[in-house]
DNA sequence: TGCAGCATGTAATTTGTTACATGATTAA
DNA sequence: TTAATCATGTAACAAATTACATGCTGCA
């Protein structure tokens, strides 16, 4: 039985193909904004994905011969592609998984010094601000082009930010000696 | 210049390893129940991990014979393991990484049917359940035992599964035909 | 003078997943 | 009798990250 595929590099870069040609640059661009929150891709991967769409036919490439730079590698998808990536999209259960070194490494606040923990925390909050920033900006720039769906996830990426700021924030101080101490004293 | 450590799947298992002895099988427990939100691992990468730290003295192992059963290998962490694993607490910039094939789904819900949106959406609803309902079991079980750290982490899961199961319930409508029919004649 | 941006790619390495391999005990 | 639990591990494979490799343009 062949199962529906998943959504792995390659069939991320076939739909974000199906909004226009693009470059692998210009895919890079969207996996920095739009897709941050949910879902990386390097060059070390983009690359290799779009060459392999080509060979297998799912998507073509234009060369823009351009002076100086390289060619300009600009990716058509295909009538194979658009197929390929809806049986992609037939997946009834995709994932969504976190991997948090945070979260792993908050386990062990008991063994690490309250200046160490608060640091952890900040820079998280400072994850959190980066990230709402990013999506706010990009909503601005070009939601009006979007269709529901990426309206959809950027509102629960911000809902997702939101929620673990407002948590961090709320409970930060039950990781700290101050807060050991008076619920020992108080 | 070294730099402090990543918390991979070995690190966290020596973690594990501070709140007492135990084998493989016991901390693929761990896995399953109160990391499961944040942190996935197998036997595959559990076992070699534990050997792995055995060799570099970060744990020694404890083989206890069985009738029947391979010898039980109970692991106990060694004062180098535990100067280790400190030095990897120092990371103050910790990642919280996602990656959502769910959210790269929904990206491309204008291509998809209704019935195979929803169906996508029920998924994830049942999952968000199946965590509320797993981390309320091990808290209740045994939460008493537990560093301010875990609580902490519990408690981070159990309010990032409730933000996205309201977010899912109260804006899956914005993807299907309904709403775009009802937005286009509203 | 130097850095950021444009633009591509490969190769080595790391990391983790999946499948394979074994086999007793116990409860439904 | 059949599934789950206990209990370990390896080998092949897949996937992605990182470092390497090149080189122009334009801005500060």
């Amino acid at each position: 039985m062949e199962t529906s595929g998943t959504m792995d590099v390659r069939t991320v870069c076939l739909g974000m193909l199906t909004d226009g040609a693009a470059s692998g640059y210009d895919l890079k661009k969207h996996f920095e904004s739009t897709f941050a929150h949910f879902f990386a891709a390097g060059y070390g991967s983009i690359y290799p994905a779009l060459s392999s769409l080509c060979e297998q036919g799912m998507v073509n490439c234009e060369c823009i011969p351009q002076d100086g730079k390289p060619d300009r590698k600009v990716y058509h998808i295909t009538a194979e592609g658009r197929t390929f990536l809806l049986k992609a999209l037939e997946n009834p259960t995709p994932c969504h998984k976190v991997r948090s070194e945070f979260l792993a490494t908050m386990c062990f606040a008991h063994l690490m010094p309250d200046a160490q923990i608060e640091k952890v925390l900040d820079s998280r909050l400072e994850d959190c601000a980066y990230y709402t920033k990013m999506i706010s900006e990009v909503e601005a720039s070009c939601m009006q082009d979007w269709p529901p769906g990426k309206r959809f996830v950027a509102g629960f990426g911000k809902a997702m930010i939101e929620a673990m700021k407002t948590y961090v924030e709320e409970n930060r101080h039950l990781l700290t000696e101050e807060s050991a101490s008076k619920s020992a004293t108080g």
